[in-house]
DNA sequence: TCGACTGGTGAGATTAATTCATCAGTCTGA
DNA sequence: TCAGACTGATGAATTAATCTCACCAGTCGA
């Protein structure tokens, strides 16, 4: 048996909370601030405490009236979506993507033109992304992960592994510091990755290199930006060997080393758990999975 | 502008999809059974989809449905939630706890009668638990977690660091084969903890032994059942010092080697972000800081 | 200082929710 | 096997919730 507030009034005040105004509310709702103020009593009478402070002209929520907000927030989000997710139509042919940067700008986008060529009438809405999202709260179909593949109530598919290489500009490797066997990066800047420090420990390891100190070092928060320091010559940096052969065949990067380092971490194509998929998704699997 | 269904025909969908009954459902919102059938059928009527099977005496629920009260339940259980600590009452004098297990028994359990003769008002509500847990949508109030103290959203106060070091049972140190110095473990068998496999490869790397392979090994999936599997002879396990120093003192646990790995994990006490701690909360976090 | 806002309040009007009466089907047990 | 006790469905009547209206006070800017 549940205890559940007034769900109307609830409603009310979600939207005069999140307008800070009676009457900004009563206009989304279609009601008189009237109405609104009656409501938002009401649901303060059911809590005996104060969502708003009504001094001045305008109304300012109370901290329990914030915090309130928030939790009511991520409810109705969660109903909206919810229902958005069952009254949509199975025939749509519009997919929400939300995709780990580095795959996104190097993989995905040389290869749209491809995808549209294939599937014209399927519209892609496309959203760079890192971290993990919540598919229950918000409107994203699918989305590219990047990781271990070990993630909890979603559907994961794999796409592909990432294997490191080192990466230099052409200038860093002709100049004057020798940069012919992995020791000699030593006297380099190596580009880590902010969460991925371990990575080059990983490489030398592999490569036979039981410790370095290196020149120096430069931290960069994600892959894509690491690269593209490399790119700038300024130093050595670790990068996904598929991900770069664009710039490794055209000349603006070079691998000094083919020693590639096996991270166990992969591209991995994610969906909410039992969702029915449109045509759109449908379309966007079948072919991200056709082009591995 | 938000679009959700009518609530409160929402709030008699789930009753009655939990229930799997309209009567049922009547009874616990203390309405007609017609009062249930015209509320889902209004709600039926907006999203333009059954939501119930009604063939036969009883009612079920379709596959949508049973999709959609799941996300109802979800967004119900988080207002409820957020409507309980609203009005829950400062004063409050029980705490509901989630504890990592390891810590539950080896550390809480012994000293819990000392924060009862301290403070003989409060009173706890113990859970023991793994993973993370959501705060937003369970009425638990505080957890002590195990890692390394990296988790967003939530209030985290660092506890203790968890330092590694082997031990066994004081058979298997006087049994035939000698363990005198860390390259000894190849004789035995190596007792992991499933998500924890690199811990006995950064001990022996520390230790300064470079590759081993051991006899055997074992794997538990939690520290508190490999340390136990150590008790019982059945191998060496890598376990907390300060938790098991209680078997050490008395002789049912020895540590062969008082070489100590420093794992970068801890456990930490954390809590719902700007969360007002009520006093019992405020006694049991005090007290907790106190003891380390 | 006046108008144009803000929101608050109580009474009446409107709309939504519930009950009631009735119907049909299904399962149970005498 | 057939009455009786359930299940839920349905439309009209009733009740309860919600909204509007009219009027209030206060604040802000011209």
């Amino acid at each position: 048996m549940r205890h559940l507030p007034p769900l109307n009034a609830l409603r009310v005040f979600e939207s005069a909370a999140r307008h800070r105004s009676f009457a900004a509310a009563g206009k989304e709702l279609f009601v008189t601030s009237s109405a609104v103020s009656h409501q938002v009593k009401t649901l303060e009478e059911y809590l005996g405490l104060s969502l708003f402070d009504r001094s001045r002209r305008t109304v300012t929520l109370t901290a329990e009236g914030e915090q309130y907000l928030s939790s009511v927030r991520h409810a109705f989000d969660e109903i909206e979506m919810a229902t958005q997710r069952l009254t949509a139509n199975q025939e749509s042919n519009v997919v929400k993507i939300s995709v780990a940067p580095n795959f996104l700008t190097r993989w995905l986008m040389p290869r749209m033109a491809r995808f549209q060529a294939l599937y014209p009438d399927i519209e892609l809405e496309i959203n760079a992304s890192m971290g993990l999202l919540d598919f229950d709260r918000t409107s994203t179909d699918m989305a590219v992960y990047f990781g271990n593949g070990e993630w909890d109530d979603i559907e994961v598919h794999f796409l592909r592994k990432v294997m490191l290489v080192p990466v230099c500009s052409p200038q860093l490797l002709d100049g004057e510091l020798p940069l012919e066997k992995p020791e000699d990066l030593a006297k380099h800047t190596l580009i880590y990755v902010s969460k991925r420090k371990w990575e080059w420990e990983n490489w030398l390891q592999q490569s036979g290199v039981d410790f370095i100190s290196a020149r120096g070092s430069l931290q960069m928060s994600s892959g894509q930006l690491a690269t593209a320091a490399a790119q700038e010559g300024l130093g050595v940096a670790l990068a996904d060997s598929t991900l770069t052969s664009r710039e490794i065949k055209s000349g603006k990067l070079v691998v000094p080393f083919d020693i590639q380092l096996d991270t166990n971490r992969a591209f991995y194509l994610v969906y909410r758990k039992q969702r029915p998929l449109t045509i759109g998704m449908k379309a966007f699997k079948e072919w991200l999975m056709s082009e591995m």
